[in-house]
DNA sequence: TTAAACTGTCACCACTTTGTAACATTGACG
DNA sequence: CGTCAATGTTACAAAGTGGTGACAGTTTAA
């Protein structure tokens, strides 16, 4: 999905040299020059980022960067300030009221472009930790999640390790005997048909919004993670 | 709690000044002038923020960065690049390998000072007295109050400091023994279900004015902040 | 000092998950 | 085709797990 940003500029060639620049890094922008729009904007669609002139009619910049950190639903969106001014005491000012990054007249459009994506990087994706993949299948361990074609799955604890397990070795044979060393605790023991029964639940959960079946039978071998 | 930073600089005049700004900014503040030792220093305490020359001694500050971001433990933390060169190209292709932010030589310390605690306050915003918000649900760390959907609520100091434990750590799901970690006295002894008992009364104080349950049980593991 | 609020446990209940067994189906092989 | 071992599937009792109201001891606020 695109990220989506909210330019707030009053110098109409400026704020479509910027649109223009950042559509084409793949953003989707709105804009508009008027700051107490901004606001209602910014609220109502949520974007991603902000970039905001220091001064657009009327209202300062520097005030509306100040209400956007009020609002709840507004108070984490990164800001980016756009200023002619480059005093020290500006900047400073600029960044202890709310803004995360400042830019200083002239830039270039570039430059102000990388500092967008880091900010973005920065900001978006301490959602979740590294994911375990395999196709469709999606496990995030630090979420607890599972989705199976884009579909979130529900499943038992010991389904969830087991896929887990799986994920970790794709495309390998593992026996019954390796499965319940791995998925069960040390000491536990199981019958190995038990595992079956669970390959077997874990299959169930896993077929919502799947097309084939991801776990593979080996006959008196085991199970793989593999497609068909 | 002091936001913790590393500076690495091989300048010593210009580390001494950063060291004794920060220190009075009330930082709890660590410095090295050699790039592998940055690593190691990194990796060890795990800083809030990286303050990163780039050119020192035999190694090129952005190659430090790059192995910082490699690193699991290292890839989260902000980074800040200080340089001399102020070419176009080089600032982009230092917020290109990762670095969050790029100051050019000579700078100001107090825009240094500021520009750091932007980054803080999007990376641990408790630390700075931000709002925290998941959804609908609001923590304000300073006046002590919570909102959710709007309704202020009340809750008591327990539910609060747990509640906060888990809006710095949307969506990851804690252990019991995470929690009580993190929500009750280092030293407390408490019993794992306790935690229960007060997510169920976290759970109540959030109800007031909001659809769902924004907290997600997940069976055999904990709990997590986390919507359906 | 007294009343109200808060805390940590417990017990009880509802519900889920688990391992096994029993039965059904499949596939390799003569 | 028939056989038999391996695997798939279903049902179920037992164990596990979490939600919740009650409660006694403690802390806090008036």
């Amino acid at each position: 999905m695109k990220p989506r940003l909210l330019i707030v500029e009053d110098d109409a060639a400026l704020s479509e040299l910027l649109v223009w620049q950042f559509q084409n890094a793949g953003y989707e922008v709105e804009q508009t020059p008027d700051g107490d729009e901004a606001l209602l904007m910014a609220a109502e669609h949520a974007p991603d980022v902000i970039i905001l002139d220091w001064m657009i009619e009327q209202v300062p910049g520097i005030e509306v960067c100040r209400r956007l950190r009020r609002l709840p639903e507004t108070a984490q969106i990164p800001i980016i300030m756009l200023t002619a001014r480059s005093a020290e005491e500006d900047r400073i000012r600029g960044l202890e009221t709310g803004a995360d990054d400042y830019v200083t007249k002239p830039f270039s459009p570039r430059e102000l472009v990388a500092r967008v994506h880091a900010l973005l990087r920065r900001s978006k994706p301490a959602a979740t930790g590294q994911v375990l993949s395999f196709q469709e299948v999606h496990l995030d361990p630090v979420a607890h999640r599972v989705t199976s074609g884009g579909q979130p799955v529900d499943m038992g604890p010991t389904e969830f390790r087991l896929l887990r397990y799986f994920l970790e070795r794709p495309r390998r044979v593992l026996s019954r005997a390796q499965l319940i060393d791995g998925v069960w605790n040390r000491d536990a023991e199981i019958d190995e048909r038990t595992v079956d029964v669970h390959v077997g639940r874990l299959r169930k959960a896993l077929k919502t919004g799947l097309a084939g079946d991801p776990i593979r039978t080996v006959r008196s071998e085991g199970y793989s993670l593999d497609k068909k």
